[in-house]
DNA sequence: CTCCAAATATTACATACGTAATATTACACT
DNA sequence: AGTGTAATATTACGTATGTAATATTTGGAG
């Protein structure tokens, strides 16, 4: 179920500024990029007609122009690229990879508690599964 | 510094194959691929050409065929291809991203109190970091 | 109703990738 | 030394991607 297309790393980026507020014009998404990016307008453009094209976002017109807006979501879409990541790379084990981003990534006291006590949540559900 | 080339999901295959052991001739690392992808012998060797093309791996000579071998490591292209995943996908933010896997992850009990120590640990490594 | 400017649509072109088929080279055997 | 076979090297071809340029359409101004 929900399958999501392909969606290329410049395509991305397109989907990031999509995703945040909805629906925009070209315009307004070449905007949005303009200072992160340096696309000609074309080239976003080229990119928003591919994801049309792929049904990642569809549109209405409103006057002269198109307001876009995603078919797809955040959350599909990012669940993919997870697992694709996850199997290119770690042969699926996302224990390894997260083990191996805490080893390699250094990261914020707060960001460590946070996922520490998300751990000691987790643990306690899975022990209290396990009791019952 | 350590610039790895670009490794495409088939090549990342083959990669794993050289990785895990070397050297290898050509048919032997299609014959370790042979279960696992449906893959012609002759589509093997045209990834792994490309691979040397890519200065990803080397070759020396023995008798009539190549012995193949790294000449990347692993560690790098995985630090590269999880750089690139995280910035096309959670914009850089590791934290959100190991957030995001323990949530949506189903971990064994064992893989929870192993990631639940690293953290217990790191934790500690930053408050003596703080302390001093 | 006509015409322009702006928006969309189509076309372009080089490189990468998936997937091989064919051509060439070079051991090993007779 | 010649030859066949197995390895490597070259070529092929369709789709995807990055990066636009050009062509066509159309809403809005006059």
């Amino acid at each position: 179920m929900s399958n999501v297309p392909k969606i290329s790393e410049s395509e991305w980026e397109i989907m990031k500024v999509i995703w945040s507020q909805s629906p925009l014009t070209a315009e307004q998404i070449v905007l949005q990029l303009s200072d992160k990016m340096e696309w000609s307008d074309q080239t976003v453009r080229t990119f928003i007609n591919r994801l049309l094209k792929k049904k990642a976002i569809g549109f209405e017109k409103s006057g002269r122009s198109y307001l876009y807006f995603p078919l797809v979501s955040e959350k599909e879409c990012v669940r993919a690229e997870s697992q694709s990541f996850l199997k290119r790379v770690f042969n699926g084990a996302a224990g390894i990879m997260v083990t191996n981003f805490l080893e390699e990534t250094d990261l914020s006291q707060q960001e460590i508690d946070h996922l520490h006590q998300i751990l000691t949540e987790k643990r306690r559900e899975k022990d209290k599964g396990t009791q019952a």
